[in-house]
DNA sequence: TCCATTTACTTCGAGTGACTAAGTAACATT
DNA sequence: AATGTTACTTAGTCACTCGAAGTAAATGGA
């Protein structure tokens, strides 16, 4: 859960909605998509969230570890292994030690964790996607130099750069 | 979790970024800020996300009842009983049954929670209000008009139009 | 070489958050 | 008064998460 909530700055009465408003509104919006397409995915795809992202790390990474991945999501190796576990289970993925390291396990893909991956319902990504690159150049060129400099108002930590818009489940305070 | 994958669209090679990725690691950073900032503020305010996320409901909902809470927060009211239950434990709310309907309960912020909200590590909300209301007008407008756009084309639903940023815990496909 | 340390990962135990289904209590309708 | 509806809680179950403790392999001296 996250919560932005407008600073205790007065409106003058009858005023409308100032921009403040208006962009915490349309960021909320957003996340609230995400999150709303985040479960669908999960849902179509037989399993959860957090699985499903699992299962993607591990796709864009070679040679694949249970550290890469809790690198990735932000998560414990425990909470890893335990994820990692459900997949196996369910086919998903194997592990294999690795040969150079051979404290290492190397987490991969089956035919059948391709497949789910490959027929996930992708439909917000598309969406997204697809009416970006409907817009003008112009257009693009403005929104992304809007978004970047809304992720630098956040102050976002480095990540790897990966375009992979990523909300992993965020439980950590316990 | 979610992750908005680009499209197969084959880059040529050499070509640096394109604006789709461009904009997707964007939104990740957004994202990712957002996930951050929801674990930190929990951290600090002794209380998880969720349940974080449940006294500002409270906070902001005349005679709120665990219904409204549901409807706010898109979970179950079983969910939200036992949420309660945790933040009535800590001693942050109470329940008084409503006067009208006694079927309805109404949870009632106490001095501790209101503390407990008031003392929240805000940085994140804090940073990024101060940081647009020293944008210029025209800056302003321009991001809105971008931030919208972009709820837009991820087909955000309609949501209850109060201006809070909010990132539930999304998983629902269990 | 051998022992201590570090690294990589797993296991264990426990808490939170989420759901559905079934239960209770109060209001509403007929 | 009987029936239905609404509001909420209880009970049971499962997923995700963590920290702490454990195992196994590599590494780095002495």
């Amino acid at each position: 859960m996250l919560a932005l909530q407008r600073s205790n700055i007065e409106d003058f009465p009858g005023n409308p909605m100032d921009r403040t408003d208006a962009s915490l509104i349309a960021l909320r919006r957003i996340l609230r998509a995400t999150e709303l397409y985040g479960r669908e995915l999960a849902q179509a795809a037989g399993l959860t969230a957090v699985q499903f992202r699992v299962l993607q790390v591990v796709a864009e990474t070679r040679y694949c570890t249970p550290t890469d991945i809790s690198n990735r999501m932000g998560v414990s190796l425990a909470t890893v292994t335990s994820l990692v576990d459900k997949l196996v289970k369910q086919g998903m993925v194997h592990r294999e030690r690795a040969k150079i390291d051979r404290r290492q396990m190397n987490i991969v893909m089956t035919e059948k964790g391709e497949a789910a991956l490959n027929t996930a319902p992708d439909a917000l990504q598309q969406r997204y996607v697809r009416r970006f690159e409907a817009m003008k150049d112009w257009e693009q060129a403005q929104l992304v130099s809007s978004l970047e400099r809304i992720a630098a108002m956040l102050d976002a930590e480095d990540l790897d750069a990966s375009p992979v818009l990523d909300m992993g489940d965020f439980r950590k305070s316990q």
